[in-house]
DNA sequence: CAAGAATCCTGCCAGC
DNA sequence: TGCTGGCAGGATTCTT
């Protein structure tokens, strides 16, 4: 469910509350949420005690946390589906699904990772050229300063596969998930089922300027959120669900048009798209 | 090498 | 009532 507006929303409660604050104390309460550690929970203790967070940086849904003394490392966070970052006070009592806490020697909050499904999870990671070593291959996201629009436009329009599928790959453009992916295209009037080798790249080009618009909007309006399982570090979920065109709304008027929206689904997962806006490509094969 | 499928995980809900 | 199957889906790993 977190894609890059909601992480976003995520990044900057934990820049405002964790960051420059003597981490006392890690308890790791489920091991499969330590990713990528040999020494799995002792390693991520030993690695975190005694530092402190020196900011909250972010690249697609990827968050890290560099820190202050050991500078060239940083603790790496992926929220997965169902993951949330709570700033708690240390009283409050442990969520169902708390899996990691981080305590802080001035004992005001402590940070919180809830995660029911552990799909996500974290890593203690090295920072080279500003980026943990273990994201390298997650390309630059729409909302990047040093984004490259042409060069993503041009990436998707040599790709010989469903344009909605070349979306969702982290590795040519981060941040996009299944709701925002299925929101670009419907304002692009375009089926997430064509090639992406089949779209002119001015099509690409709007296609990818709408999944940044709409991920800005979201992220004015605090995230989207379904249900209480997405929710900013306070817990408060964001409001961007109402905006929402396409996404989740089977049988409900299309916007520009009135035809029914439509279910499919589509990579093991369900896409949402107009019938009438954006007409399946011929034959399945993508090439109309 | 690229594209696509399988996999991980738990809670919830419809249906019987 | 209680079970079962389907669904939610991001990223990695496996297969074609």
């Amino acid at each position: 469910m977190p894609e890059l507006p909601e992480v976003e929303v995520v990044r900057r409660g934990i820049d405002a509350w964790a960051t420059k604050r003597t981490i006392s104390h890690v308890d790791v309460l489920h091991a499969r949420s330590i990713r990528r550690c040999e020494g799995g929970a002792a390693e991520l203790r030993a690695a975190l005690e005694g530092d402190a967070f020196r900011c909250a940086s972010r690249r697609g849904k990827y968050l890290w946390l560099p820190l202050t003394r050991a500078n060239d490392q940083a603790l790496v966070v992926h929220l997965g589906m169902s993951g949330q970052v709570l700033m708690q006070p240390p009283r409050e009592e442990d969520e169902t699904h708390l899996r990691v806490r981080v305590r802080f020697a001035d004992d005001d909050r402590e940070m919180r990772f809830v995660d029911q499904r552990t799909f996500g999870g974290m890593h203690v990671d090295e920072v080279i050229d500003g980026v943990p070593s273990s994201i390298t291959h997650i390309a630059r996201d729409p909302l990047d300063p040093d984004f490259d629009e042409a060069a993503t436009v041009r990436a998707i329009c040599h790709k010989d596969s469903e344009v909605k599928r070349v979306l969702l790959d982290q590795s040519v453009v981060s941040g996009i998930g299944n709701i925002y992916a299925d929101e670009a295209l419907w304002r692009s009037a375009i089926n997430g089922r064509r090639r992406g080798s089949a779209l002119t790249s001015a099509q690409v080009r709007m296609v990818v300027s709408n999944a940044r618009e709409v991920m800005l909007e979201a992220l004015a309006q605090g995230g989207t959120s379904f249900d209480s399982l997405y929710v900013n570090v306070n817990g408060e979920s964001g409001y961007f669900e109402r905006a929402l065109d396409a996404y989740g709304r089977e049988g409900e008027p299309c916007r520009r048009c009135g035809a029914a929206i439509r279910r499919e689904a589509f990579m093991n997962r369900s896409s949402y798209r107009c019938p009438r806006c954006q007409r399946a490509p011929r034959g399945g094969a993508g090439t109309g």
